[in-house]
DNA sequence: GACTGGCACTCCTATAGCCAGAGTGCTAAC
DNA sequence: GTTAGCACTCTGGCTATAGGAGTGCCAGTC
């Protein structure tokens, strides 16, 4: 009983003050939430809970505002999660539905999401390292440049123009890329490096310098995008945060160019939970401890191949955030899935 | 002599402002720089500009700030742009050196110019309009899907997945390849949406379904992406100025997350001058009343092909700013025309 | 006619002091 | 375990004040 209302007590204090921004103190929370106790009551629970680190005073004379102990505890209790309106839910759909292509899909994702959170929102695009090659054209562009198309079954396309020094022999183009493709087609990206380094034995000395160039530059691209990449969107929504804290816009706003930070935000693509939560310090990321991020993976084909999320001021709406975010991968994995872009 | 102090104390005044952004005094005025007279004297001289509306007192008792006018008075007065130290140019030539594709420069560009100008930096892609169609393919992926790739002489290069009903013939896709080859290669842009157009009717009635679907995926991939394409950085820089007006940083983000708005402040790529300055209330977009923009064109074998510049404070440091973006606007054109990335 | 020194005036900024309000912790009673 | 009461503390906002910076104007000088 006692163990129970001091929970109330804490959502109480972390909703309220995640609609108003300003310490909640007792009289306030006994009349705007009906716990049928006096406030003299609260303000025990206030005083265990504070003891307990979930929530702390500013001040001596202000209110209580939640610790991100006491976030964390807040969204750990969010057992089930809001589901959406059947408006939000059409809304979404609409949004995504004439999406004709992968960049389409995460531009649009990335509006949707910040439209729907009023915070700022990262996509990642469907990692390279958990997809497969489809497909690769080599396209000779003139005598000594061709260029490499790597066509991914997530639908993402890389592109890349090799230089080389001797001039361009069509028929040896055509018959290096049968062999690449047969080497590396339906094979998983991470075997790529392996496979094609075997492949290069295979040529005669006379047409190695083209072939040599040629998986140099797929060995190159592979490396690098590896390193995946991201979208983001809603950054004009910090300004809005700004009120509370304008010490901390700047940190954030440097996170947000920094493609390898915004990863890591992001987390790993595991196979476990699906919705993560980081509050405040949880994320390592120096300059981001006021700010938490939600994010969730989204998949193809029930494979989970990257993640996208909204990252917020720690005092941001998490019941909305979440599942909105939760709404949004799944609305994004099925329509990935369905329209399949192989 | 006069009118030529007048001018000099109207220098002196954006300078100091610029410097310090806090309004200056006469007193303040007469021992920073040394123009040998009185205090009193500029007092005159500074009612006559004020008169005039190149400065304006913030209050009865502060010092001046200039005005829109009175910034562009002093742009339009540094005729010769002081060039850049044989050490920034060591470092423009660096940053550019090893980019390999289109999107490498691109990316390295705004980077560099953000990073030079502590301002928020805006680069546009080379624009299709004014670029011509170098190669055209169109690979199959599976039955019912083909993606078209499109190869533009500046190095973009755009891609989109066609869906087509009928199953997907290769014999009349290359032919269907060969032929808008012929059609559209070396063509300007602009003459694509026709030839595609005209070419359509010389097909059979039973080849139709899958010309057709081709040609209105290749109409429409040609008017969307010309509306053109735009990268930013250093948005971080953002929040240092955001000190001086707390206000002004939402609008500013929000017309930095619109492609349109963008593409509209960096202005229409002409032939006319090369670096043009819109100062305050001068850009017409909402909002942005109190930022400057410093852009330039930049060219691939001395045609214009796009615009890059920065976004700043309408008291930013416009000798630096316009110099820097010259300079790199210049590195970027050289960089493209000895590199063709075709 | 251009420049200068002097002077009165205005307005901002910073500081201090003060008051009201909100919120707490504690204690004693139910 | 809960409540009412109470003394205490701290902040935020308000006012008043003093200091300072800067101006505009005038009268005098070169």
């Amino acid at each position: 009983m006692l163990e129970e209302r001091r929970l109330a007590v804490l959502q109480a204090i972390v909703s309220d003050y995640v609609a108003t921004h300003e310490p909640v103190g007792s009289k306030a929370l006994v009349d705007r939430h009906h716990l049928g106790v006096s406030p003299a009551t609260i303000r025990n629970d206030m005083a265990a809970l504070e003891e307990e680190g979930y929530i702390t005073a500013p001040h001596t004379s202000a209110g209580r505002i939640p610790t991100d102990l006491g976030y964390r505890m807040f969204v750990d209790q969010i057992a089930q999660i809001k589901p959406l309106s059947a408006a939000e839910r059409k809304g979404i759909d609409r949004f995504l539905f004439d999406a004709v292509d992968l960049d389409d899909i995460m531009t649009r994702t990335v509006r949707l999401l910040a439209q729907l959170t009023k915070q700022v929102a990262i996509v990642q695009y469907p990692s390279l390292s958990r997809s497969q090659v489809r497909r690769i054209e080599l396209i000779p562009l003139n005598e000594h440049r061709l260029m490499i198309i790597l066509i991914v079954d997530s639908g993402r396309v890389e592109q890349r123009i090799v230089e080389c020094a001797v001039s361009i022999d069509e028929i040896l183009l055509a018959d290096l890329r049968e062999r690449l493709s047969v080497a590396i087609a339906d094979q998983p990206f991470s075997s790529v490096p392996q496979r094609v380094e075997d492949l290069e034995q295979t040529f005669t000395a006379e047409s190695r310098p083209l072939v040599h160039a040629v998986i140099a530059a797929i060995l190159e691209t592979v490396m690098e995008k590896l390193d995946e990449r991201v979208v983001l969107g809603g950054a004009s929504n910090l300004a809005r945060y700004n009120e509370d804290f304008p010490m901390t816009i700047q940190p954030v706003l440097e996170a947000l160019e920094e493609q390898v930070v915004l990863l890591r935000l992001l987390g790993e693509v595991g196979t476990e939970t699906k919705l993560s939560v980081r509050i405040g310090h949880e994320n390592e990321v120096e300059g981001l401890s006021s700010t938490s991020i939600v994010s969730s993976h989204y998949a193809q084909e029930s494979k989970p191949v990257a993640s996208l999320g909204v990252i917020g001021p720690t005092n941001m709406d998490y019941a909305n955030s979440m599942s909105t975010v939760q709404a949004v991968a799944q609305y994004v994995s099925r329509f990935l899935s369905d329209n399949e872009l192989k």
